[in-house]
DNA sequence: ATGGTCACG
DNA sequence: ACGTACGTGACCATT
């Protein structure tokens, strides 16, 4: 059977731009709606298999629509040039993959897929449509298939018939009556003013169609009725724009838009002119010349010395000799966890060669004038997460000194938010010669291979010559933008201050863990069995779907949230529900044990290494896009604290030598100070110039009370109002923080407002700059991009909104703390000091203190954070010590 | 691999 | 009208 691919191009297109990140190739030419858009080509090419394909544009200005209706596509934003300037490039990379497009004059994308789709029905083929655009569910049937696009590009979502049932509880042809009641904005379809897609949604399920509602109107009750009757003919009108037109006169034959593969030369040449080097590469595509353009294209270019065993000596002695010209180094440890990373060789480039060793080859006498090389402070490495490499190297009983830059951690400065910090992605970034990626050369997942030696050192000598160029970029860009001391004096020197605390790892007590897993056991077994009695019959409760079924439909609880894939079970859903039966307390008590059990018990007992009875966590320098670290292998982070039964995991985290402490010091609202320093606010800094306790009077000035009269719950209303300023603040999200309504929490916030009235201007002056500037920036100038703060949907535009707020608050306070953490470091090494500093918990520093230390660092500690920058108001740190961490509160 | 849930700041 | 609090990581069940 035949099967047809449908694009909706400007639909894919405008997708495409707002949901990917700004895009040039050298020359200035946009071209990031044209990359989404062809990521969406590919996949739909791999993943559906066409025979027939086609994109269709809309044409013109003016559309049979507008006949009947002027004022059609009225309130629409023009759409801007860095868009339009990327339809003739999209246009002619479709003639380059050889796939048909069609666009008619007077006539709109959805119409001739909708005239398509039905001669494909007809001559019995099976149809998929391609779309932002939720009007053409419409068009679904049992042969045609809508895909719709989720998450900008990314992501389509499926809507048979079925689906469309599923999620609307409407037919496809419904679609037409839900736009008929609810209107579009941005096509200025009226719709019925004051129906929505909810009322809308209620109304069609009771009555069917736009034209029963009109007939029912009488039934309707108090403003709905009024606004349905005063709004027939809209509703009437709407229905008919909404309404897809199936017989547009077409000029083309079915089988002229039959899809027979492309030329791989001709997309090769045409993603050269758009610099897409990475899907040359991707796709195996034939270089300039012909040559296909794996790696050794690239490598034919480098001199390169690949050196595999320790047999070969006069290399590794031309290697030694080089390493004092060398530039840039790459260490190659597979594996997530550096802890447990397998070394496979490094490269380095060095006076115009590249020196590519295999670990073995270093192993011996011969490696080791390059074993020191690695471990001179004194010998600058430009390299690739060389902290990483530092850790993978340690267990190997090797040292790495004298980072000098790593191309990571400065590529995740430029842009926190880029997930992959790969080489292969700056390579392309730059415009350099392309890098294979590691998967292309490991591939992934168990398909995960080293290659022979030989190939695996050459695409190590490729890296470490990226390597070089890259960093010659960055370091433009960092003075460009403002970073450059947040770089060397912030990011870099707390990388190797990183490394040592990781190192040195903190001792976990497996016999107190133990004790307390069979401990929970036990309870964990006396409250299934409960469970299982309740339920009348025994099942996973592990399982939230099994978990719905007994809730929701054999005890017929209240359904109070639903997920996408069924029923919610959430500690916020079952609280609710607790006083509806005596199964439901039971079942929070299993969740919070066996998450105990699972994840702190056993999970941390497996995390302890057997040669040094510690767990060594790995702090992640280049993820949060807000310039935190984060914590793995294990999660240090988010030790159980809150509730007394998690809390006492914290007693198993104990001091590694006799008589030594724990010690912890945190800063005292960290968040609000900082806040209070950004946004000028002068009744905000008086608090805390005054160190008063914030939440009390956030809700003196809130309910308009004096002290003695805030009460323990109104202190606890202003200190969730307090969050969610910090967070960015929406009264949606405060009432359901608070379990109050909207309205409330609305006016909470309206009253916060009202008093600090310096957070107000700070909240809407941020935002304004996010818009102008595209970015925010921390007070060390920690950047991060917003493009969706431009973006025409609602969702994803606050979304960057209320990031917008919260970024320069949250890395701020991570600024400082890093601070405080590379003064700490340099402390204690110029006092001699034998406390070591072991974990950061964002606002906490944890330290293990020799006894005759004690007085010195519960002052020292304090002092260091407090002072660790200058703002308007004083930073304050709590500290407190204990045997273990449990008992430092 | 993905989603739901829950631990932390 | 829209559907939400900001930032993470680990475990389990399910595909």
């Amino acid at each position: 059977m035949n099967k047809w691919v449908l694009i909706d191009g400007n639909s894919i297109a405008n997708r495409a731009f707002y949901a990917i990140k700004p895009l040039t190739t050298s020359a200035g030419l946009n071209t990031n709606a044209v990359f989404g858009f062809t990521t969406m080509l590919l996949r739909l090419l791999e993943e559906e298999k066409p025979s027939h394909m086609l994109v269709a544009f809309d044409a013109g200005k003016v559309t049979f629509r507008h006949k009947d209706y002027g004022d059609y596509k009225g309130g629409r934003a023009k759409t801007p040039p860095e868009l339009s300037e990327q339809f003739p490039l999209m246009k002619e990379l479709l003639r380059s993959f050889g796939i048909s497009q069609y666009e008619l004059e007077g006539y709109e994308a959805d119409d001739i897929i909708g005239t398509l789709s039905r001669i494909a029905e007809e001559r019995g083929d099976e149809v998929v449509i391609v779309t932002g655009d939720k009007d053409m569910l419409q068009l679904a049937t049992d042969r045609v298939t809508v895909l719709l696009t989720r998450k900008g590009v990314s992501e389509v979502e499926r809507f048979s018939p079925a689906a469309i049932k599923e999620k609307y509880g409407l037919e496809p042809l419904q679609i037409i009556d839900l736009k008929g009641l609810m209107g579009d904005p941005s096509d200025n379809i009226p719709g019925i003013p004051g129906v929505g897609e909810k009322t809308a949604l209620k109304l069609l399920h009771e009555y069917g169609s736009v034209e029963e509602v009109l007939a029912h109107s009488d039934e309707l009750k108090g403003k709905m009725k009024e606004k349905v009757e005063q709004h027939k003919d809209d509703a009437i009108m709407s229905k008919e724009l909404a309404t897809i037109f199936r017989e547009v006169p077409l000029e083309r034959e079915p089988d002229e838009l039959a899809y027979r593969g492309y030329d791989p030369a001709a997309l090769a040449e045409a993603f050269r002119k758009l610099e897409f080097r990475s899907l040359i590469e991707r796709l195996g595509l034939p270089g300039e010349g012909g040559a296909a353009a794996d790696a050794s294209a690239d490598a034919a270019e480098l001199d390169i010395v690949a050196i595999a065993s320790e047999d070969e000596t006069d290399k590794l002695s031309a290697m030694a000799d080089a390493l004092a010209q060398s530039q840039g180094v790459y260490i190659e440890a597979i594996g997530e966890n550096p802890h447990h990373a397998v070394v496979l060789g490094l490269a380095v480039a060095a006076g115009g060669r590249v020196y590519a060793a295999a670990l073995e080859a270093l192993q011996g006498e011969a490696g080791a004038p390059i074993r020191s090389w690695l471990a001179d402070a004194g010998a600058p490495k430009v390299g690739y997460d060389l902290h990483k490499a530092e850790l993978a190297l340690h267990w190997l009983g090797w040292e790495l000194r004298g980072t000098a830059f790593d191309v990571q951690l400065a590529g995740y400065l430029l842009d926190p938010t880029d997930t992959s910090q790969t080489i292969s992605g700056l390579a392309q970034r730059y415009g350099l010669p392309a890098v294979p990626t590691d998967e292309s050369v490991y591939g992934k997942g168990a398909k995960f291979k080293v290659p022979d030696t030989e190939t695996m050192l050459r695409h190590l000598a490729v890296k470490a010559d990226a390597i070089v160029r890259i960093a010659v970029r960055q370091k433009e860009d960092l003075e460009r933008d403002g970073m450059h001391r947040l770089y060397y004096e912030l990011e870099q020197p707390l990388s190797a201050v990183l490394a040592g605390m990781e190192k040195q790892g903190i001792v976990v007590n497996a016999e107190a863990l133990e004790q307390l897993g069979r401990e929970l056991e036990r309870d964990i077994a006396a409250t299934m069995t409960e469970i299982y009695r309740l339920a009348g019959t025994e099942f996973n409760i592990n399982s939230p779907k099994q978990l719905g079924d007994i809730l929701f439909d054999k005890l017929g609880l209240p359904v109070i949230k639903k997920t996408k894939t069924g029923y919610s079970t959430d500690a916020d859903v079952l609280e609710k529900l607790e006083p509806y039966h005596e199964i439901v307390p039971l079942i929070l008590h299993f969740r919070q044990l066996s998450k105990l059990q699972s994840t702190y018990v056993e999970g941390l007992l497996k995390e302890i290494r057997r040669d040094t009875g510690k767990v060594h966590t790995y702090f992640r320098q280049t993820i949060a896009a807000t310039g935190r670290l984060s914590s793995q292998f294990p999660n240090l982070q988010n030790i159980p604290i809150r509730l007394e039964e998690g809390r006492k995991i914290r007693k198993a985290f104990v001091p590694s030598e006799e008589g030594w402490y724990i010690l912890a010091a945190d800063y005292s609202q960290i968040e609000l100070r900082v806040l209070a320093h950004i946004s000028g606010d002068e009744r905000l800094k008086e608090a805390f110039i005054n160190d008063l306790d914030i939440h009390t009077k956030t809700a003196m000035d809130v309910f308009g009370v004096k002290a003695e009269e805030v009460d323990a719950n109104m202190r606890r209303q202003a200190k969730a109002v307090n969050f969610g300023i910090v967070y960015g603040i929406s009264d949606f999200g405060l009432s359901q923080n608070l379990n109050i309504t909207r309205k409330e929490a609305a006016a909470f916030i309206d009253q916060y407002f009202a008093a600090f009235t310096g957070v107000r201007a700070y909240m809407d002056n941020i935002v304004a700059q996010a818009r102008a500037d595209g970015y925010v920036t921390t007070l060390l100038e920690r950047r991060r991009y917003l493009p969706e703060i431009k973006a025409s949907n609602f969702n994803l535009r606050s979304f960057a909104e209320r990031t917008a707020m919260n970024t320069p608050i949250q890395g701020t306070a991570a600024d400082i703390i890093k601070l405080a953490m590379v003064r700490m470091h340099e402390r204690l090494k110029e006092q001699g000091l034998r406390s070591r500093m072991l974990l950061q918990v964002h606002d906490e520093l944890v330290f293990e203190v020799p006894e005759d230390e004690l007085e010195t660092m519960k002052t020292l500690v304090p002092e260091v954070m407090e002072n660790a920058i200058e703002l308007d108001v004083p930073l304050k740190a709590d500290v407190h010590y204990g045997v273990n961490w449990y008992e430092a509160k």
